[in-house]
DNA sequence: ATAAATAGTTAGTATTATTAACTATTAATT
DNA sequence: AATTAATAGTTAATAATACTAACTATTTAT
């Protein structure tokens, strides 16, 4: 048998395994913060600045909308983020961090390097790269691929009709 | 911004993106055969044979074992697999596969090949390889990383003590 | 013979996902 | 302008999954 996960697997669950191995590592670093799983809403805000909405964080990390009312309302409650109603949409609420939310990202930008970097270990720089544009052209793949149902192909000899 | 995921995001949470989008592909291609998203299972057993046990599925997968117990129940309902009692040791059951889980097995491979060829679409088969082995290298990096809480090294003009 | 370890199970709890129904607000249509 | 659609967010109910602890049965180690 190959000693390969992805050749043993579904390349599904293989990357599911990865992920849940790399959220293992990462949480027990900052589990202390308490911020549960909940960093990459965190640097989310961060990179898209004060205009994050439920939705669009929603998207972004691809969860529902509904579980993220509850998400957001522990981050308030732990107080890194805070809820700003949009002037133009009063509809939206735009999701800003809070100061205490500032001054932890730097130990969850470290966090995440030092995970990073021991993932990576034994990957050239250039090979991170090409990983990473693989792993982006994958999700590109997926994102929109149509659905059809796989039927089982019984032979005639196993069906007594 | 950077337009790739896995800029934007810590990797972890990449994979799990890239992870869900495959298995609701996936599993939108399998749903009427109510294995739910144990296929998992059913081929690691066809790879492993007829000794696999409850624990070792649990250790392949990176599941706890009590959720397995449940997920076992449900394929035994579902007449996917057997138990049968190790008679060397008679503490751990044998979860096999039965005819039906058999004659299931190649619309499973072929939905999963549907869904890996769409996700691979665009990378050289060589790359493939390539990338393979680093997924399983990052699995090997992570699976024993020690783990150390990260603090937050406040400035101490911030810190009025 | 006793203690420790292992495989599996059950119960209880917590998290997350999913669906449907709902409010408030905005955009589109007549 | 009035009505209808659509959108963002919320609540409630349900289901799936994960996690902890306590338990049984069995095997291994002392």
């Amino acid at each position: 048998m190959d000693n390969n996960i992805c050749n043993r697997l579904p390349l599904g669950r293989s990357l599911a395994i990865l992920a849940k191995t790399y959220y293992g590592a990462l949480t027990k670093r900052l589990e202390h913060l308490e911020i549960e799983r909940y960093y990459s809403i965190l640097i989310l805000i961060e990179n898209h600045g004060a205009k994050c909405t439920q939705q669009f964080i929603c998207d972004e990390l691809k969860m529902d909308k509904v579980s993220m009312v509850r998400i957001v309302d522990y981050l308030i409650e732990k107080k890194y983020v805070k809820k700003v109603v949009n002037p133009k949409d009063r509809r939206e609420h735009f999701i800003q961090l809070t100061k205490k939310a500032i001054e932890v990202l730097p130990a969850i930008h470290q966090a995440i390097d030092e995970v990073n970097s021991a993932a990576l270990k034994g990957i050239a720089k250039e090979k991170q790269k090409e990983l990473y544009s693989q792993l982006n052209s994958i999700q590109m793949n997926l994102a929109h691929l149509p659905s059809q149902k796989i039927y089982i192909n019984y032979k005639k000899a196993s069906k007594k009709v």
